[in-house]
DNA sequence: CTTAATTGCGTAAATTTTACGCAATGTTTT
DNA sequence: AAAACATTGCGTAAAATTTACGCAATTAAG
């Protein structure tokens, strides 16, 4: 016990809400807790802050660590502050929610288990992560708004029926597909690659990719995204 | 130094961005700082998390006790996690925004000086509280699309001119006034008191009040502020 | 008494959103 | 092999919404 302070300190932790797209659903990756509290529960990668890292540089090393992976997009939604979060001592959970490619390899350093779960299929978390979680769904459909975060769940090249797909399992309805198509193109932030792909078992489709230059100026001009 | 931990812990505040509306322009609520770092400057009221309260009753008690404020509306936007932002020790701080209606007395228990300065006009401020108030107006703008907080920063009745002034001001545009007035009735937020007021020298004018029942109608059916 | 502000409506034009139509291509079914 | 079905790439007309103003009434100021 070697760290004292004058007044009591809570213990400060982060969590990262990591969100995946099937192609159809919407996924979290939850990590199996392999020590009490909640043993063989279910979690979001975290853990506790260092003295000489920023909330998100611990976000980002937590999920290297317990997850393996590098996120592109990270955002920070809310801090958790309750009294009784965590049984051992008072904990204040800084999160985040981070969206990456589903199909990026998955597994910690720890052999920690990680697994992709659907968002309609989440087993009961530990800790309050079930709030936690809510709470990431609300703040992603809310920023989408915003921000094409879209894109980043998405490989470089993808079909637009791909990305109608996504903003369908995002925002939780339907999008008539001529509708969708043409607003799009009309927003200007897909590139055309000019190539093609062979759906599975079905005919060619248009590739398409994010362009980030035409979104930073759509940006600078001001704009909101609309679905 | 009676506390002490097995693992180093950060000390964790919140911090209060507190926005008034004067009938022109946006205001924020300083403290004087009376004592060191930054004896002197200017910065939000806050404080440091008691081991028995939430952040969000932290910041309300901050508020209380050195604003002598009482907040209707009150949101947590970001946590604050540099490494230096004080330099006593590593705090993290959560940074909550509140809006009040101006004309409510202010005044600290402990005296300190507290005062309300226009946002285009506010003096460099302690800590890395400037970018915290970037930070508050961006994401109050953000919030203002979602739902309707313009109401809770003005009194119970008010005129379709102020309203308009208060959008204006917070999302820095002009709006036309017919335009905005036609709007604001189809939204059917607004209750109609069926009183007028006589404005300041000049001629009479309706009163509306913020319809709270209407409102929560609205949210259920989900919709969207466009201004 | 004229000018300038300010308030309460209303309305036509411009723009955006929504609802579908249709041909082409390839898979699956009969 | 033919028919039925699914999927993709366009378009376009109707509906709804947003935008740009018009206009009379009232009051203060010059």
């Amino acid at each position: 016990m070697n760290y004292c302070y004058q007044y009591p300190h809570p213990a400060v932790t982060t969590d990262c809400v990591i969100f995946g797209f099937d192609g159809t659903r919407l996924n979290v990756l939850l990590i199996e807790r392999g020590i009490e509290p909640y043993k063989g529960r279910w979690a979001f990668p975290g853990g506790f802050i260092r003295m000489e890292e920023t909330a998100e540089e611990c976000a980002r090393r937590e999920l290297r660590e317990e997850a393996g992976l590098e996120a592109a997009y990270m955002r920070q939604f809310h801090t958790f502050s309750t009294l009784d979060r965590d049984p051992r001592e008072r904990v204040i959970t800084i999160a985040y929610y981070a969206l990456v490619q589903l199909s990026e390899v998955v597994g910690g350093d720890d052999a920690a288990r990680a697994q992709w779960f659907p968002l309609d299929d989440v087993p009961r978390l530990a800790f309050d992560h079930d709030a936690i979680l809510r709470q990431a769904i609300a703040e992603l459909r809310r920023q989408i708004h915003f921000e094409p975060i879209g894109f980043e769940l998405l490989p470089p090249q993808f079909t637009m029926t791909q990305l109608q797909r996504l903003y369908e399992a995002v925002l939780g309805v339907k999008f008539d597909r001529r509708n969708f198509y043409n607003k799009m193109r009309h927003l200007g932030l897909l590139g055309e690659s000019g190539e093609t792909v062979t759906m599975p078992n079905r005919r060619e489709a248009f590739l398409y990719s994010f362009n980030r230059e035409s979104y930073d100026e759509l940006k600078e001009r001001g704009f909101r995204l609309e679905f």
